[in-house]
DNA sequence: CCACCTTACTTGTCATGACAAGTGCACCGC
DNA sequence: GCGGTGCACTTGTCATGACAAGTAAGGTGG
């Protein structure tokens, strides 16, 4: 026995879902009804149905019958953390061009964010990301000094750095990202060919490892028109949160948009 | 018997543990400490475990006492969803200046919001935000006309919209919330005291009833300079989401920040 | 002194049984 | 026809019991 059963049954339902067999509002075999075609007691089937109401992709309550609330799953952990990930599996082809690499003492603001002392050596990366060949993101990340140096033996326009760190044995398993918007300066412009002064949606991320240390810290800035992040929020359930790809025009970006303006 | 008593044992650790009693890495007390404690069998103290689990509050695994994984809780759906209930709960005090409130038809983006024809009549209303007495965010709200009438006897100077159509038996349960940048238009310009063109984090929000039945749809443009947004993720835990206040002062908001260019 | 192994303790999983509480529908009386 | 009632079915909650699987610590043999 490989897996649990109850995972399994989890995984089938999840998997009938997301595919489409059971759509938005169906109601799901009660519980009976799964005990009898697993052949299982009501343990198991309760705790699969429970596990995915806490991923919001099933509701009901007390005397009526599961249903499917969504079919929308949270992407997962890695998929949220690499945009190489993130890209493939959208069935995107992600592209990178590396501005910089360098070592250098650490500034105030990213001293403060790896915990480390003012004027410690970091790893800084500067990497204009694209999305089928399209300007996307503008990627400055900092290393702390054991991490980064990996990335000297590293193609950095190859493939995923998250990817090759996760190989040489370094856990990422905790982030925190805080978003906001900024104004394009002059090489956020250039590279994501945009206006100086454009807005750009801002993602800093701080990620380390399960015991809180951490290892990188990133300012991401995003093209509006191609890139949102969504937060999908219900009542009871879990939030589920998503970095979504815009298939937009390339011009798109106004210096103002009138077209939502009232009156 | 009012409250389960899994759900008791779930507040009590919660409690204990976002008041710091129980301290990050500290271990909880073990099952079987547990059952004892509170008299009952194992199925209810897994249940209330699990939750903490759910919640990323709790980690640790098989042979492995739980132990406290973090103080942080996500924030609740409401505060997540009410600008009023989220600014009190900071302690903050929220203010707000209607603008307009007004009953027009739909057009076309609300329309496909609210999933109904273009030209319905819908009732828009907009209002600028105030933490404090400072301008923060700026509101462009459209209901559908069923929930929206109600709002012409309400003072929406007042106090929270939300609580409000709470209490008239609107039930807003789900939401879905969408992250980007815009540049400010004369009204958020003049509204916000910012320069026009000045980047403002957007978020747009559709919410509506547990059924999926959409009711509002709105586009909230905050000074990133006082509002963030917040994801922490987890390599198993769900993520949690918050909305930030940033105490940062007035004069925070440049035309291009270059204090965080490298090289 | 160190490597290995045994052992006690922990959590994960599952079965079985029972009752409470909520929902929806069919039935029945008016 | 219509409204109210009762019943069948559903999920929520909890008890008890059992075994598997993983962890950590202490003891043992080299």
């Amino acid at each position: 026995m490989e897996q649990a059963i109850h995972e399994r049954i989890a995984d089938d339902l999840r998997r009938r879902i997301v595919g489409g067999e059971l759509s938005v509002g169906a109601a799901l075999p009660s519980e009976s009804q799964l005990c009898e075609q697993w052949s299982v007691s009501r343990g198991p089937v309760r705790q699969a149905l429970s596990a995915l109401r806490a991923e919001g992709l099933v509701g009901g309550g007390r005397g009526r019958p599961p249903v499917v609330r969504t079919g929308q799953v949270s992407q997962p952990f890695e998929t949220f953390l690499s945009f190489s990930l993130w890209a493939r599996g959208l069935g995107r082809t992600p592209g990178q061009r590396t501005v910089e690499i360098a070592r250098r003492p650490a500034r105030p603001e990213v001293a403060d964010a790896l915990a480390i002392d003012e004027g410690d050596p970091v790893v800084e990366l500067l990497r204009l990301r694209l999305l089928d060949g399209r300007p996307t993101m503008v990627e400055r990340t900092a290393f702390v000094e054991p991490v980064g140096r990996l990335l000297f033996d590293f193609d950095t326009d190859s493939g995923s750095v998250y990817a090759y760190l996760a190989e040489r044995g370094v856990d990422l398993s905790v982030a925190r990202h805080v978003f906001d918007a900024v104004a394009a300066d002059e090489t956020d412009a250039s590279l994501l060919d945009v206006p100086p002064g454009a807005p750009l949606l801002r993602e800093r991320r701080r990620a380390g490892s399960a015991a809180g240390e951490p290892y990188e810290y990133s300012d991401d800035r995003y093209r509006p028109d191609v890139v949102t992040f969504t937060i999908e929020n219900a009542q009871r359930a879990r939030p589920s949160v998503g970095r979504t790809w815009r298939p937009g025009r390339d011009d798109d970006m106004r210096p103002a948009p009138a077209e939502e303006e009232p009156s």
